[in-house]
DNA sequence: ACCCAGGCGGGCG
DNA sequence: CGCCCGCATGGG
Protein backbone atom coordinates (compact mmCIF):
# COMPACT_ATOMS: atom_id res chain seq x y z
CA UNK A 1 0.00 0.00 0.00
CA UNK A 2 1.45 3.45 -0.87
CA UNK A 3 1.36 6.18 1.22
CA UNK A 4 1.30 10.10 0.75
CA UNK A 5 0.10 9.75 -2.46
CA UNK A 6 -2.62 12.41 -3.03
CA UNK A 7 -3.19 11.49 -7.15
CA UNK A 8 -3.61 8.33 -9.09
CA UNK A 9 -0.88 7.53 -11.43
CA UNK A 10 -2.43 7.86 -15.25
CA UNK A 11 -3.28 4.48 -16.03
CA UNK A 12 -4.19 3.11 -13.03
CA UNK A 13 -7.41 5.36 -12.88
CA UNK A 14 -9.92 4.62 -15.93
CA UNK A 15 -12.63 7.37 -14.32
CA UNK A 16 -14.84 6.66 -17.33
CA UNK A 17 -14.64 2.69 -17.20
CA UNK A 18 -15.01 3.22 -13.50
CA UNK A 19 -18.00 5.79 -13.90
CA UNK A 20 -20.23 3.94 -16.21
CA UNK A 21 -19.50 0.33 -15.20
CA UNK A 22 -22.53 -0.25 -13.32
CA UNK A 23 -21.33 0.56 -10.20
CA UNK A 24 -23.43 2.65 -7.56
CA UNK A 25 -22.19 5.99 -9.19
CA UNK A 26 -23.24 5.33 -12.52
CA UNK A 27 -26.60 5.82 -10.52
CA UNK A 28 -26.58 8.87 -8.72
CA UNK A 29 -23.43 10.54 -9.87
CA UNK A 30 -22.62 12.48 -13.20
CA UNK A 31 -19.93 12.33 -15.36
CA UNK A 32 -19.12 15.26 -17.77
CA UNK A 33 -17.39 13.52 -20.76
CA UNK A 34 -15.63 16.73 -22.17
CA UNK A 35 -14.14 17.17 -18.71
CA UNK A 36 -13.49 13.86 -18.03
CA UNK A 37 -14.96 14.80 -14.20
CA UNK A 38 -17.10 12.84 -11.92
CA UNK A 39 -19.61 14.74 -9.48
CA UNK A 40 -21.75 13.13 -6.41
CA UNK A 41 -23.56 14.40 -3.70
CA UNK A 42 -21.67 13.69 -0.33
CA UNK A 43 -22.96 15.13 2.82
CA UNK A 44 -25.17 17.76 1.15
CA UNK A 45 -22.52 18.76 -0.65
CA UNK A 46 -21.20 18.58 -4.19
CA UNK A 47 -17.92 16.60 -4.77
CA UNK A 48 -16.48 16.68 -8.31
CA UNK A 49 -13.62 14.30 -8.73
CA UNK A 50 -11.05 14.96 -11.92
CA UNK A 51 -9.08 12.05 -13.76
CA UNK A 52 -6.36 11.91 -11.55
CA UNK A 53 -8.57 11.43 -8.89
CA UNK A 54 -8.27 14.87 -6.92
CA UNK A 55 -10.86 17.08 -5.00
CA UNK A 56 -11.82 19.86 -7.71
CA UNK A 57 -14.87 20.91 -5.75
CA UNK A 58 -16.26 20.30 -1.80
CA UNK A 59 -14.61 21.08 1.04
CA UNK A 60 -13.69 19.39 4.19
CA UNK A 61 -11.67 16.62 5.29
CA UNK A 62 -14.40 14.40 5.20
CA UNK A 63 -14.59 15.11 1.66
CA UNK A 64 -11.11 14.39 1.05
CA UNK A 65 -11.24 11.28 2.81
CA UNK A 66 -14.43 10.02 1.04
CA UNK A 67 -13.16 10.79 -2.38
CA UNK A 68 -10.04 8.79 -1.66
CA UNK A 69 -12.08 6.01 0.03
CA UNK A 70 -14.77 5.73 -3.16
CA UNK A 71 -12.22 5.71 -5.72
CA UNK A 72 -9.63 3.36 -3.43
CA UNK A 73 -6.73 6.20 -4.05
CA UNK A 74 -4.61 4.28 -1.97
CA UNK A 75 -5.12 0.85 -3.16
CA UNK A 76 -2.17 -1.00 -5.48
CA UNK A 77 -4.14 -2.06 -8.49
CA UNK A 78 -0.76 -3.50 -9.62
CA UNK A 79 -1.12 -5.98 -7.32
CA UNK A 80 -4.70 -6.72 -7.63
CA UNK A 81 -4.09 -7.09 -11.71
CA UNK A 82 -1.85 -9.46 -11.06
CA UNK A 83 -3.64 -11.65 -8.53
CA UNK A 84 -6.46 -11.76 -10.89
CA UNK A 85 -4.48 -12.38 -14.17
CA UNK A 86 -5.02 -15.94 -13.86
CA UNK A 87 -5.84 -16.57 -17.75
CA UNK A 88 -6.65 -15.13 -21.06
CA UNK A 89 -10.19 -13.94 -20.51
CA UNK A 90 -8.83 -12.29 -17.34
CA UNK A 91 -6.04 -10.54 -19.52
CA UNK A 92 -7.68 -9.76 -21.96
CA UNK A 93 -10.50 -8.33 -19.87
CA UNK A 94 -8.22 -6.19 -17.83
CA UNK A 95 -6.41 -5.38 -21.31
CA UNK A 96 -9.79 -3.92 -22.42
CA UNK A 97 -10.58 -1.96 -19.13
CA UNK A 98 -7.58 -0.96 -17.61
CA UNK A 99 -7.97 1.94 -14.81
CA UNK A 100 -11.76 0.59 -14.40
CA UNK A 101 -11.86 0.52 -10.04
CA UNK A 102 -14.23 -0.70 -7.77
CA UNK A 103 -15.46 1.92 -6.15
CA UNK A 104 -16.41 1.97 -2.48
CA UNK A 105 -19.58 3.86 -1.42
CA UNK A 106 -21.70 4.31 1.23
CA UNK A 107 -23.86 1.83 2.55
CA UNK A 108 -27.26 2.85 2.28
CA UNK A 109 -26.70 4.59 -1.22
CA UNK A 110 -25.01 0.82 -2.00
CA UNK A 111 -28.36 -1.44 -0.69
CA UNK A 112 -30.98 1.84 -2.18
CA UNK A 113 -29.45 1.00 -5.59
CA UNK A 114 -28.64 -2.56 -5.58
CA UNK A 115 -32.50 -3.25 -4.42
CA UNK A 116 -33.59 -1.06 -7.24
CA UNK A 117 -31.07 -3.75 -9.21
CA UNK A 118 -33.15 -6.49 -8.98
CA UNK A 119 -34.75 -8.19 -12.27
CA UNK A 120 -34.03 -4.50 -13.84
CA UNK A 121 -31.47 -3.15 -16.29
CA UNK A 122 -28.85 -0.38 -16.26
CA UNK A 123 -30.11 2.22 -17.99
CA UNK A 124 -33.82 2.33 -15.90
CA UNK A 125 -32.08 1.60 -12.34
CA UNK A 126 -30.27 4.86 -13.40
CA UNK A 127 -33.91 6.83 -14.12
CA UNK A 128 -35.29 5.48 -11.21
CA UNK A 129 -32.15 6.74 -8.59
CA UNK A 130 -32.53 10.07 -10.40
CA UNK A 131 -36.18 10.43 -9.52
CA UNK A 132 -36.29 9.04 -6.06
CA UNK A 133 -33.13 11.91 -5.20
CA UNK A 134 -35.32 14.30 -6.66
CA UNK A 135 -38.26 14.12 -5.08
CA UNK A 136 -37.33 12.26 -1.78
CA UNK A 137 -33.32 13.93 -1.50
CA UNK A 138 -32.24 16.66 0.65
CA UNK A 139 -30.84 19.40 -1.10
CA UNK A 140 -27.11 19.47 -2.44
CA UNK A 141 -24.66 22.67 -2.64
CA UNK A 142 -22.00 23.25 -4.96
CA UNK A 143 -18.89 25.46 -3.90
CA UNK A 144 -20.62 28.32 -4.69
CA UNK A 145 -23.26 27.79 -2.48
CA UNK A 146 -25.71 27.35 -5.03
CA UNK A 147 -28.13 24.54 -5.36
CA UNK A 148 -26.79 21.81 -7.63
CA UNK A 149 -29.88 19.26 -7.20
CA UNK A 150 -30.65 16.66 -4.91
CA UNK A 151 -28.49 13.59 -2.97
CA UNK A 152 -29.27 10.14 -2.22
CA UNK A 153 -32.42 10.18 0.51
CA UNK A 154 -31.62 8.22 3.03
CA UNK A 155 -33.41 5.49 5.09
CA UNK A 156 -35.34 8.21 7.35
CA UNK A 157 -36.94 9.89 4.23
CA UNK A 158 -37.71 6.94 2.64
CA UNK A 159 -39.35 4.88 5.54
CA UNK A 160 -42.24 6.82 5.50
CA UNK A 161 -42.64 7.00 1.66
CA UNK A 162 -46.23 5.40 0.56
CA UNK A 163 -45.45 2.11 -2.07
CA UNK A 164 -47.84 4.32 -4.63
CA UNK A 165 -45.25 7.08 -4.48
CA UNK A 166 -42.47 5.13 -4.85
CA UNK A 167 -44.20 2.87 -7.70
CA UNK A 168 -44.90 6.26 -9.86
CA UNK A 169 -41.03 6.71 -9.47
CA UNK A 170 -40.84 3.36 -11.60
CA UNK A 171 -39.66 1.29 -8.79
CA UNK A 172 -42.31 -1.14 -9.62
CA UNK A 173 -42.79 -4.46 -7.45
CA UNK A 174 -39.28 -3.08 -5.80
CA UNK A 175 -41.21 -0.31 -4.01
CA UNK A 176 -42.60 -2.32 -1.10
CA UNK A 177 -38.95 -4.21 -0.84
CA UNK A 178 -37.40 -0.90 -0.42
CA UNK A 179 -39.88 0.32 1.95
CA UNK A 180 -38.97 -2.51 4.48
CA UNK A 181 -35.41 -1.63 3.77
CA UNK A 182 -35.66 1.97 4.56
CA UNK A 183 -37.49 0.78 8.00
CA UNK A 184 -35.08 -1.51 9.18
CA UNK A 185 -32.09 0.36 8.52
CA UNK A 186 -34.03 3.66 10.06
CA UNK A 187 -34.46 1.50 13.13
CA UNK A 188 -33.56 -1.69 14.06
CA UNK A 189 -30.04 -2.11 11.90
CA UNK A 190 -27.43 0.95 11.26
CA UNK A 191 -26.00 0.28 8.34
CA UNK A 192 -22.57 2.03 9.52
CA UNK A 193 -22.04 0.21 12.41
CA UNK A 194 -21.30 -2.81 10.36
CA UNK A 195 -18.26 -1.45 9.00
CA UNK A 196 -15.89 -2.79 11.42
CA UNK A 197 -17.24 -6.48 10.76
CA UNK A 198 -15.88 -9.00 8.67
CA UNK A 199 -17.22 -10.14 5.35
CA UNK A 200 -19.20 -13.30 6.71
CA UNK A 201 -21.05 -11.06 9.38
CA UNK A 202 -21.82 -8.07 7.11
CA UNK A 203 -23.62 -10.17 4.55
CA UNK A 204 -25.04 -12.31 6.93
CA UNK A 205 -27.07 -8.77 8.40
CA UNK A 206 -27.80 -7.68 4.99
CA UNK A 207 -29.44 -10.50 4.34
CA UNK A 208 -31.62 -10.12 6.97
CA UNK A 209 -33.51 -7.20 5.19
CA UNK A 210 -36.36 -7.96 2.99
CA UNK A 211 -35.48 -7.91 -0.73
CA UNK A 212 -31.34 -8.40 -0.19
CA UNK A 213 -30.76 -11.64 -0.95
CA UNK A 214 -27.10 -13.63 -1.48
CA UNK A 215 -26.61 -11.74 -4.88
CA UNK A 216 -27.54 -8.01 -3.56
CA UNK A 217 -26.10 -8.44 0.17
CA UNK A 218 -22.66 -9.29 -1.66
CA UNK A 219 -22.74 -6.22 -4.09
CA UNK A 220 -23.62 -4.13 -1.13
CA UNK A 221 -20.22 -5.93 1.12
CA UNK A 222 -18.37 -5.51 -2.14
CA UNK A 223 -19.45 -1.86 -3.27
CA UNK A 224 -20.46 -0.43 -0.13
CA UNK A 225 -18.42 -2.35 1.99
CA UNK A 226 -15.32 -2.78 0.49
CA UNK A 227 -14.74 -6.30 1.02
CA UNK A 228 -13.33 -7.44 -1.54
CA UNK A 229 -13.52 -11.11 -1.51
CA UNK A 230 -17.51 -11.03 -2.35
CA UNK A 231 -18.62 -12.29 -5.29
CA UNK A 232 -21.69 -11.41 -6.45
CA UNK A 233 -23.68 -14.06 -8.77
CA UNK A 234 -25.90 -12.47 -11.18
CA UNK A 235 -27.09 -14.28 -14.49
CA UNK A 236 -24.28 -12.56 -16.38
CA UNK A 237 -21.76 -13.91 -14.24
CA UNK A 238 -23.39 -17.16 -13.61
CA UNK A 239 -23.12 -17.55 -17.43
CA UNK A 240 -20.03 -16.26 -18.56
CA UNK A 241 -18.36 -18.43 -15.63
CA UNK A 242 -19.90 -21.30 -16.90
CA UNK A 243 -18.96 -20.51 -20.44
CA UNK A 244 -15.14 -19.79 -19.52
CA UNK A 245 -14.49 -22.15 -16.62
CA UNK A 246 -16.89 -25.35 -17.21
CA UNK A 247 -17.35 -25.24 -20.92
CA UNK A 248 -20.91 -24.43 -20.93
CA UNK A 249 -22.00 -26.58 -17.95
CA UNK A 250 -24.88 -25.45 -15.72
CA UNK A 251 -23.43 -24.56 -12.00
CA UNK A 252 -24.89 -24.04 -9.04
CA UNK A 253 -24.39 -20.67 -7.46
CA UNK A 254 -22.87 -22.46 -4.56
CA UNK A 255 -20.26 -23.70 -6.46
CA UNK A 256 -19.51 -20.59 -8.85
CA UNK A 257 -18.54 -19.18 -5.16
CA UNK A 258 -16.81 -21.88 -4.33
CA UNK A 259 -14.94 -21.67 -7.82
CA UNK A 260 -13.79 -17.62 -7.40
CA UNK A 261 -12.96 -18.11 -3.96
CA UNK A 262 -10.40 -20.71 -4.83
CA UNK A 263 -9.51 -19.14 -8.06
CA UNK A 264 -9.21 -14.88 -7.02
CA UNK A 265 -9.11 -15.45 -3.10
CA UNK A 266 -9.28 -12.13 -1.21
CA UNK A 267 -9.35 -10.01 -4.43
CA UNK A 268 -12.71 -12.67 -6.26
CA UNK A 269 -14.64 -8.84 -6.38
CA UNK A 270 -12.38 -7.47 -8.40
CA UNK A 271 -12.18 -10.44 -11.09
CA UNK A 272 -16.20 -10.13 -11.18
CA UNK A 273 -16.27 -6.42 -11.74
CA UNK A 274 -13.99 -7.11 -14.94
CA UNK A 275 -15.65 -10.63 -15.75
CA UNK A 276 -19.01 -9.15 -15.79
CA UNK A 277 -18.32 -5.41 -17.49
CA UNK A 278 -16.00 -7.14 -20.27
CA UNK A 279 -18.06 -10.39 -20.48
CA UNK A 280 -21.16 -8.52 -21.54
CA UNK A 281 -19.74 -7.61 -25.29
CA UNK A 282 -17.73 -10.75 -24.84
CA UNK A 283 -20.35 -13.03 -24.94
CA UNK A 284 -21.99 -11.80 -27.75
CA UNK A 285 -19.10 -12.28 -30.21
CA UNK A 286 -19.01 -16.16 -28.35
CA UNK A 287 -21.95 -16.93 -29.23
CA UNK A 288 -22.36 -15.65 -32.57
CA UNK A 289 -19.41 -17.62 -32.97
CA UNK A 290 -20.15 -20.99 -31.47
CA UNK A 291 -23.57 -21.14 -33.04
C1' DA B 1 -46.39 -9.32 -30.17
C1' DC B 2 -42.59 -11.07 -27.63
C1' DC B 3 -38.36 -11.06 -24.87
C1' DC B 4 -35.29 -9.47 -21.57
C1' DA B 5 -33.22 -6.78 -17.69
C1' DG B 6 -26.63 -6.87 -12.26
C1' DG B 7 -33.15 -11.24 -8.17
C1' DC B 8 -36.10 -12.09 -4.52
C1' DG B 9 -39.54 -14.38 -1.64
C1' DG B 10 -42.59 -18.01 -1.27
C1' DG B 11 -44.29 -22.54 -2.25
C1' DC B 12 -43.36 -27.18 -3.49
C1' DG B 13 -41.23 -31.96 -3.66
C1' DC C 1 -31.48 -28.53 -0.74
C1' DG C 2 -33.07 -27.50 -5.73
C1' DC C 3 -36.65 -26.01 -8.77
C1' DC C 4 -40.45 -23.01 -10.37
C1' DC C 5 -43.30 -19.05 -10.34
C1' DG C 6 -44.92 -14.20 -10.24
C1' DC C 7 -43.50 -9.72 -10.06
C1' DA C 8 -43.77 -3.69 -12.59
C1' DT C 9 -41.85 -1.34 -16.22
C1' DG C 10 -39.71 0.22 -20.41
C1' DG C 11 -36.81 -0.56 -24.40
C1' DG C 12 -35.28 -3.47 -28.39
Amino acid sequence: MMRGRTQMKTGQFDIMHTFESAQPLTFFGDYDYSRKEITYPFMRRLVRVDRFGRVLEGQGAAVKDDVARRFRINEDIGKIYSGISTDGFMRDSIKEYTGMRLTHNLPWETTLVFILSQFNNVKRIRAITKRLMERYGDPVFDSKGNRAGNGVPGPEALSSAKVGDLMSCGTGFRAKYLISAAEYCSSSLDLDSLSGKDYPSIKNELMEIDGVGDKVADCIALMGYGKLEAFPIDTWIKRLVEAVYFRGRKRSPRRIHEFASERWGAYAGYAQQYIFWYGRSWWKTWTSKNR
